[in-house]
DNA sequence: CAAATTTGACCTGC
DNA sequence: GCAGGTCAAATTTG
């Protein structure tokens, strides 16, 4: 409970900074001489002033705005989260008291696991060995279920990192075979590896088994594989808002080229301080930006071209490749009903 | 024998 | 109530 009304403290504090940004911004636009909107062209100053200026107004009151709708939402969660509580504790009267009180702890947490990054990739293999869906990615994982989804030809397997356990790294994929394309395997994957496992070192490949018999598992696998590019909609899983997080586009080059230590620096800022706010809406759908290469898998910072395997992780509205100005997405994102964080924090 | 997989049961969200 | 996701004991594998 203290977590969560410490990530509302931090989305409130996040916005009134915003806030005050936007509040210094506009007054350097309209005081300062030398600001570089207003100095360029002398003839279309004032109009293009204006609307800059317009802008960063709207973008003011819709700061302060999200900061008082946020601060209002604080009251009510705090009761809400105390009768949660209750809830879930009174109401199970299962006599499995430490198994129960364990396991009901883990699935207290897993709430916000909902707010991991998730994304999706079809990847086809050549090798006729779609059955093993051995599908290597650099990482190695440990399969942890199986099941069998409502109208799907073949099960879905669940994997999580080998390294949960020793280094609490909570990456997860569900791997399932195209049910038009056996040869295509649809992964999914949630979370971000936090594990300091090297790609450099040959990875450990995930046998997927799922709805083939044991002889085929004797065939030779090939690794030969190839992540093919759906569309948009399919390729990528817009289950919720926090799906829409890993499209932020960071134009700076020094984090385009990110390696493994910034992804997680930035992953852990995610997490800790925007992602598990969930009713902040933060990041809501609209915000069109791209963090495609910080959630590269080859998180190693060798990058896809090192491998066959190219990456392909788009955003909805295909911005994800998009060279665009950042602060053109900065814009958008300030027309948006529930954003509550300057995004251009993120870019610094 | 340790690690990985399988699989039925359990939990949660819709 | 159902479907998807996860757990964990049993089993298999190297």
């Amino acid at each position: 409970m203290k977590e969560s009304i410490k990530c509302e403290e931090i989305g409130l504090i996040g916005e009134l900074i915003q806030g005050e940004e936007l509040a210094k911004k506009l007054y350097d636009q309209i005081f300062s001489p030398s600001s570089p909107s207003s100095s360029t062209s002398s003839s279309s100053s004032s109009s293009t002033s204006t609307s800059s200026h317009q802008v960063l107004i709207d973008k003011l009151i819709l700061s302060i705005e999200t900061a008082i709708t946020m601060a209002k939402g604080n009251e009510g969660k705090i009761k809400t989260n105390n009768v949660n509580m209750m809830d879930s504790h009174c109401s199970n009267g299962s006599p499995k008291s430490e198994v129960q009180d364990s396991k009901f702890k883990h699935k207290h947490v897993s709430k916000k696991r909902k707010t991991v990054p998730k994304w999706t990739e079809q990847v086809k293999v050549y090798s006729g060995t779609a059955a093993e869906g051995s599908v290597e990615d650099g990482h190695s994982w440990r399969k942890y279920g199986q099941k069998d989804i409502l109208g799907a030809k073949f099960p879905r397997g669940y994997y999580r990192c080998t390294h949960r356990h020793a280094q609490g790294c909570l990456a997860t994929k569900q791997v399932q075979k195209s049910d038009e394309d056996e040869m295509i395997c649809e992964i999914t994957y949630k979370g971000r590896h936090t594990c300091t496992q090297s790609n450099k070192a040959l990875p450990s490949k995930t046998k997927l088994k799922f709805g083939q018999n044991k002889s085929q598992l004797n065939q030779k696998i090939q690794p030969q594989e190839e992540k093919i590019q759906s569309p948009l909609e399919n390729n990528f899983s817009i289950d919720d808002k926090e799906d829409i997080f890993q499209s932020f586009n960071f134009s700076s080059p020094s984090i385009g080229s990110e390696n493994e230590d910034n992804n997680i620096f930035l992953e852990t800022m995610i997490e800790n301080n925007f992602m598990e706010n969930e009713d902040n809406n933060i990041f809501s759908d609209s915000n069109i930006f791209c963090l495609s290469s910080l959630l590269d898998l080859d998180s190693t910072g060798l990058g896809p071209s090192e491998s066959n395997i190219t990456e392909i992780i788009s955003g909805p509205n295909s911005i994800a490749n998009s060279p665009m100005d950042f602060d053109l997405y900065n814009d958008i994102n300030f027309d948006m009903d529930d954003f509550s964080i300057n995004t251009q924090e993120l870019c610094y």
